[in-house]
RNA sequence: UCCUUGAUAGCUCAGCUGGUUAGAGCGAGUGACUGUUAAUCACUAGGUCCCUGGUUCGAGCCCAGGUCAGGGAGCCA
């Protein structure tokens, strides 16, 4: 019996087994939240139903204590599901000690700490739900479309793309990399059964500290033999439509518990835009407008509303500290507004940082040096712009990957495709069609000063049967960062790994 | 690796221009209250002011070096 199903149960006496997430008490009640791991129901211990025993148990419950409880199954609208339960027994498997996580608001570093704890509360459930969600609905989209789920692996003997830096190991004495990427496995496969996908971890030894990185995530790496960039961007289209639709129609509580604002959920329902690189770098550098944007001044704009807003906010923090400062506020009243100031604070420090970031957006907008690669500002710059992800696609050859097909009319692109989404998230989707040619393979792999006998493998698959093909990656952390609009990336895997952070 | 912001009670923070015995709220403990949603009210306990060195009659506050953390750049999904 879980707390989910209790619509169903209305008048009947059920148990419930949980975890206690909040206990108040009065005069002959005690009442509790009891958490399930399904939902979260009140439960009222009444002292005139219950053993002494009992009674004296339920008010002794700190928060986390595991019970089982019986008891009938009533109607309150006032309640968050609707029902509560009227309690008749209580069992008590573990009375919790005193619980880290507060009822109350806490900073990053304690809570990322306390990770194995926080999984436990709201905002965690339904996030890890909503996962749960996406990584269903990507294996419902590639099986329903016939591809073949397989496994690239994860100890390589190479550098696939001679770009990150990677994680040595020792494999019986000699140096083995974790794998940055399935890609090049993924090719061979899909030579073999003509569409495949891998979903495995993925591994970048990146210092990097930003909200977009994680040291170990998950990538779903799709591969489709006889495909051009254009089918491609097509899949890649309906797959994540796919995945946004089947979340939109399955996550509606959790979406609601996390304050997601679907509107633009549901635009992404519509086409993604496909721009050029070119076309890219002129609505970055201000050059072009988008729907009446310009990217320049939408910064600007963006700036000054952020400096009205630290003032707005300086202002009332010192009205409120006047206000508490005169004697004679009840303490009820106060604390309330201490409580304010402190959320004040904090929204000016995020204020205070987006102040100090945009100038540098801004200057790098600016002077974006066409031929370079996008930077994570630029892609913050022009996903602000669309109110869906847009796809960029025919890249200079140079910033990109060895593997890929250069534009067969203009040589100087490269045929690869990022998926950037909206909301200033940026790249979730890297991807493009691969390269047919053993001797075009052979001398950007000397270019990008590869070693040749660690490819030779690789360029077997161009000897016997070569036919275009193409694939992508999506990293599966910053799909559901940006689907929940997470502030950062490490909330949306169990237990993150990133550059200072092993345990928990 | 670079730029930037920070570290004070279990947690979130205040602490003025360097000045006597370092504060609040939450949490914990005790008590009051029969419908609470982070309940409320009263009382109690709770401190290596990140570390090392320096300046000073005097350092939580100033200076130097370090550690750890937040944000950004690079790199990327």
């Amino acid at each position: 019996m879980y707390i989910r199903d209790i619509a169903q149960y209305e008048g009947k006496e059920i148990e419930l087994k949980g975890w206690v997430a909040n206990r108040r008490d009065s005069k002959g009640l005690v009442f509790i939240n009891l958490r399930d791991g399904s939902g979260l129901v009140q439960c009222i211990a009444d002292q005139s139903k219950l053993s002494e025993t009992e009674f004296n148990n339920a008010g002794k419950l700190g928060l986390e204590s595991a019970i089982s409880v019986k008891g009938i199954v009533v109607k309150d609208e006032r309640q968050i599901g609707g029902f509560e339960l009227q309690v008749l027994s209580l069992h008590v498997y573990q009375f919790a000690e005193e619980y880290p996580i507060a009822k109350k608001e806490h900073g990053i570093d304690f809570l990322m700490d306390q990770r194995h704890l926080w999984l436990r509360s709201q905002r965690q459930w339904a996030i890890m739900r909503i996962r749960n969600t996406i990584i269903y609905s990507i294996h419902q989209y590639f099986q329903k479309e016939g591809f073949v789920q397989m496994d690239a692996p994860i100890f390589t003997g190479n550098a696939c793309e001679g770009t990150s830096n990677l994680f040595e190991t020792d494999f019986y004495g000699d140096p083995a990399y974790l794998s940055q990427s399935g890609q090049l496995y993924g090719e061979a496969m899909a030579m073999a059964f003509g569409k495949i996908y891998t979903f495995g971890p993925t591994f970048r030894a990146e210092k990097s500290k930003t909200r977009r990185h994680l040291s170990e995530f998950w990538m779903i790496e799709p591969e489709i033999a006889f495909c051009d960039i254009h089918q491609n961007m097509d899949i890649i289209e309906s797959f994540l439509q796919f995945v946004i639709k089947q979340v939109l129609e399955n996550c509606q509580a959790e979406l609601k518990l996390i304050d997601r604002d679907t509107a633009i959920l549901e635009s992404s329902l519509e086409a993604f835009p496909r721009l050029t690189y070119d076309e890219a770098v002129a609505i970055i550098k201000g050059e072009k407008d988008v729907n009446g944007q310009n990217s320049i001044k939408s910064l600007e704009d963006e700036l000054a509303a952020v400096n009205e807003q630290i003032i707005a906010l300086e202002s009332e923090i010192t009205e409120r500290e006047e206000k508490i400062a005169v004697p004679g506020m009840k303490k009820g009243e106060i604390n309330f507004n201490q409580t304010k100031i402190v959320q004040l604070k904090q929204a000016l420090k995020d204020a205070e940082e987006t102040q100090r970031n945009i100038p540098q957006w801004l200057a790098s907008a600016k002077n974006f040096e066409y031929g370079n690669d996008l930077g994570g500002s630029d892609e913050t710059v022009i996903t602000r712009l669309f109110d869906k992800p847009i796809m960029v696609y025919d890249w200079p050859h140079e910033v990109k990957a060895f593997y890929l097909k250069r534009n067969p009319e203009h040589p100087r692109f490269a045929r690869g495709v990022d998926v950037l989404a909206p909301e200033g998230y940026g790249e979730i989707v890297g991807g493009g069609e691969r390269e047919t040619d053993e001797q075009m393979l052979r001398s950007k792999i000397t270019e990008h000063d590869l070693p040749m006998e660690a490819f030779e493998w690789y360029l077997d698959l161009r000897k016997y049967g070569s036919v275009p093909h193409a694939g992508f990656g999506l990293g599966l952390e910053r799909l559901v960062t940006w689907m929940c609009k997470l502030k950062h990336v490490r909330e949306s895997i169990p237990f993150p790994r990133m550059y200072g952070r092993l345990l928990p």
